[in-house]
DNA sequence: ACCTCATATCGAAAATATTTGATATGTTAT
DNA sequence: ATAACATATCAAATATTTTCGATATGAGGT
């Protein structure tokens, strides 16, 4: 029960982070390997791999290893599932009762 | 164009805290006043007030005083935009060009 | 086998976020 | 006016995340 916030939180806190969102960004015009990542960020190598490392175990991110490349790009069934996730958290009941603290 | 990503960090930064996730569940069936929200979670007060503003602050929730107490609730254009802006986010351009890092 | 390149991992330092206890603010009741 | 209550804010302590530099791993080329 816990635990469901703790794994769902995860997929939130890849995209909270403002250098993440960059990373989005770019990934968002095809897969790109880490090298040209890291030619268009202000971040060090070891960095953008600790990003990676996040975007990617959230699901939203997937890596494809190519000879010494690592490529990443965008996993459509990652954004569903954070979409889906996202709608189903802020959905309220129909049967909403505010029957609370009133004077 | 940097402020955006800050900006929309924002967002997510709200639903990246596992505490925060019991909240918004708490507020799915309907609107709640802080001292019910204090009940049902195990925190104190200060923290939770801290954990309320980001949410408020994020857009997701939304507040309304009524005397003395504070009442929360999910809001409906915040989750709305929350969604737009995770899609708009993860959509991959169509005319993705992969021409990066091949042997 | 050895060297080079791309990326991952590690531990320590730095930056940020969260919790805590104390106090402030604002509302209602007496 | 005073007291009681609900919530917000503050500063300090604590916990978590992020960065950095060094080193490890693993693939290719010579």
């Amino acid at each position: 029960m816990e635990t469901m916030h703790k794994e769902h939180s995860q997929v939130f806190k890849a995209l909270c982070d403002e250098k993440r969102l960059r990373i989005l960004e770019l990934l968002r015009d095809g897969e790109k390997c880490a090298c040209k990542l890291l030619e268009n960020l202000d971040i060090g190598q070891s960095s953008l791999s600790y990003h990676m490392k996040i975007l990617v175990e959230s699901g939203i991110v997937e890596s494809r290893q190519e000879g010494k490349w690592t490529h990443y790009k965008i996993s459509k069934r990652g954004s569903k599932n954070a979409i889906e996730l996202l709608n189903k958290l802020t959905l309220t009941d129909n049967n909403e009762h505010d029957n609370c603290c009133k004077q």
